[in-house]
DNA sequence: CCGGTGGAGTTGTCACGTCAACTCTAGGTC
DNA sequence: GACCTAGAGTTGACGTGACAACTCCACCGG
């Protein structure tokens, strides 16, 4: 009985139009973010993430795992923002090459406008859409999915035992 | 009033945490296609759309539509798929290029096989997680948030006006 | 001092996705 | 017939994302 059954109509169905309303919304947060502030989604997530930021800087590692990203891909990223004038690489030690990342001025103005806009957008195709009862249903299931899915990704939660 | 306002830090946690499981989702799934399939969520889509099909050719701009999709979207996924000899391209007139689109042997047997690992996967991590509570909450959202979305981008829906 | 090992970052490669520019054909219009 | 336009498909450039291979340095044991 665990082995896997194909799927009624009805929930082929229920699961098209729940990842066409995911890919319809993010497609339209990142159009507003593009056409608003000429920033993609990528670079939206590690403005914000570096600008909340406790310090005025962060290492690879950190962005990586704040952001749930791979080493690479922040790697590639920072190299493109970089070039964009977002960000900058400083050395770390003497002779260390471990290289700190920090927030260039334009980086700093383009995060700032890029979370307004982004919030009001946020608000406007989602959180405005929701009645009280839908969000409280729907934050529910995130968490629980959140924590069985990463669970499954060892990220060391209920590991039970000291 | 209308002005965007930032988000209160309760929204925004709201906000990652359902987007964070959106993303923890599609990568699960992604990644038992391609573990169990070897085919790519791209790959799949175009598969499964081609299988489901009435007949055994459907035109490139059939297949935008239906899988709403940019035609040079689907273009460069045919020439991926077709190098990996999942699909082949046929003449459609005698001198005229309109391409039609077929499924191989191969794509037809990756597309049954992979229906059936994707479903057992959806089964497994989606909606076996759902209480029937938040299955209806959730299905609602969904159809509420495609038609805002949708009819947003000029699909010919609710444009009142003859 | 030498070799090994492991963590941090970078780089290369390839698939995916978007936009704009292009080609080819068909169907007007003169 | 010559021109023009519209639609269908393709192509190229570029940003994005995943994965594996690589470089550097630090540390550890001999």
């Amino acid at each position: 009985m665990t082995e896997p059954r194909s799927l009624e109509p009805d929930e082929w169905e229920f699961w098209d139009t729940w990842m066409r309303a995911q890919r319809l919304l993010a497609r339209e947060l990142e159009r507003g973010l593009q056409r608003d502030c000429a920033v993609s989604k990528a670079e939206f997530s590690v403005l914000v993430t570096l600008w909340r930021a406790a310090g005025p800087e962060m290492r690879v590692g950190e962005l990586s795992e704040s952001l749930d990203w791979d080493k690479s891909r922040v790697s590639h990223q920072l190299t493109r923002m970089e070039n964009r004038g977002f960000v900058k690489r400083t050395q770390y030690g003497a002779d260390g090459r471990r290289a700190g990342i920090g927030l260039t001025a334009e980086g700093r103005r383009a995060a700032q406008s890029a979370l307004l806009v982004h919030a009001g957008n946020i608000r406007r195709h989602f959180l405005d859409s929701l009645t009280p009862e839908q969000a409280s249903v729907i934050r529910a299931w995130s968490e629980q999915a959140v924590d069985g899915l990463a669970s499954r990704r060892g990220e060391g939660v209920g590991d039970g035992a000291s």
